[in-house]
DNA sequence: ACAAAACTGTGAACAACGTCACTGAAAAAC
DNA sequence: GTTTTTCAGTGACGTTGTTCACAGTTTTGT
């Protein structure tokens, strides 16, 4: 089935194999790590999914990006002095993930100036990412925020169909609420006025998106490259 | 008079200096950049007061950082193909900049592994300050984001005083709602509301915070660092 | 020093969003 | 295949934040 838009990733950031610690197997509903635990390495996911969010004292989470294959996390603590992790990192599938030791990313930064280069550019990237959805959610209010993510799921994980594109990700409402700061009843009911609006339906917990176009006009999306409109 | 904190920039981000293209002198009121622009230089702040924000197509304004001496802007556009400026750049002072080739940069950076590292450890600080700033924004609602502003401004321009500390900063009710994404009125209610829990009270204009602690504990501070807790 | 402009302060009406309480549907577990 | 458990859906109501309107105050310009 044919990916509408996969984010192409540097080849260079492969190189990071070449370091590794050890090749972690874990299981979904484990994290990977806690936000405030020390922060020693950080992660390249080979295989699963992990999603990446902060929970707050009221026990409320805000969800920040689902990192798939050679996605990188972690990638916060570096070249901070004795860094705690900001996030935490559930595992939303089985994953094989590969460890490398901060201390030896460093030193090898320092030394490979194409990997800096390479991972320079990832951060660039992952910062403008980070920027938009920032406007996203405080800019256009809750319907926006919703918005936002629809769209950028469809971009990571958006498959073509004939009637439209599927975001191919199981996802119940309290997940995606979680994504956008929300209560679940709020995401619930706009999901349900865009259903009526025939925006959007839904098909064995999964959402088909019929017409992207109004959710980009709503929010004053610039259609920008999917790089940077992505849950990733 | 003594700067409470006064975030220390790395020293070799001066190196950047050499690769200086020219020296910009820019009057206040002016747009040393605008979004949508294409982005071909990264600036240097040398004197003065730059504040970037981004603008709704409905003329509302978010406003992002204050960026004085020493801080970089535009560096957003850095390893990427024919970059736009996702952002202006809007003079509150007269101002003395330095403008660089982005070409000579990327270029400098591949071949000079010491300021790649002191570059990515800057990314990084970034990075971090616009999660946390993003976190009190989206989590704790109008008014966390206007304690997390106070707060950010205490750090950046806060300058100790008998009675509590100075926020050194002509600042507006319109120009601090501007960074919470706030109305006016709602940023007017609540600064009258801390005036009279007598957290906070103005002097000509600018802020003076008594009770600092009130502003965190409401928010859920973790007393981060002050580097990653300004609004530079 | 005086007029114009910009900013502050506040009430009232309204919209957006969250919380609570509960029902029915679907999925998972046994 | 039935029982649990989780999830979707929805009304009622309270809270938070916005908008509009306007009066009073401070600052700026000349």
């Amino acid at each position: 089935m044919p990916q509408v838009n996969k984010a192409t990733h540097s080849i260079e950031i492969k190189e990071l194999l070449n370091f590794a610690d050890r090749t972690i197997y874990a299981k979904k509903g484990t994290y990977l790590f806690q936000e405030g635990m020390e922060a020693e390495e950080l992660y390249l996911i080979l295989s699963g999914k992990v999603q990446i969010s902060k929970v707050t004292k009221d026990g409320r989470e805000l969800a920040l990006r689902i990192c798939g294959q050679n996605d990188i996390c972690g990638e916060l603590t570096l070249f901070t002095e004795s860094p705690r992790y900001l996030l935490s990192a559930l595992l939303l599938e089985d994953a094989e993930i590969v460890a490398i030791k901060k201390e030896i990313i460093e030193k090898e930064i320092f030394q490979n100036p194409s990997l800096a280069f390479e991972f320079m550019k990832w951060m660039s990237d992952h910062f403008r990412k980070t920027q938009t959805k920032f406007r996203d959610l405080v800019l256009n209010g809750k319907k926006g925020a919703l918005f936002s993510t629809l769209i950028r799921m469809t971009n990571s994980y958006g498959v073509k169909q004939s009637d439209g594109i599927l975001i191919d990700l199981p996802l119940t409402n309290q997940e995606l609420a979680n994504f956008c700061g929300t209560s679940r009843e709020s995401t619930n009911r706009i999901l349900n006025d865009l259903k009526r609006e025939e925006v959007i339906s839904t098909k064995k917990g999964k959402i088909i998106i019929h017409d992207l176009d109004f959710l980009k006009t709503e929010i004053g999306c610039e259609n920008c490259p999917a790089v940077f409109c992505s849950i990733e």
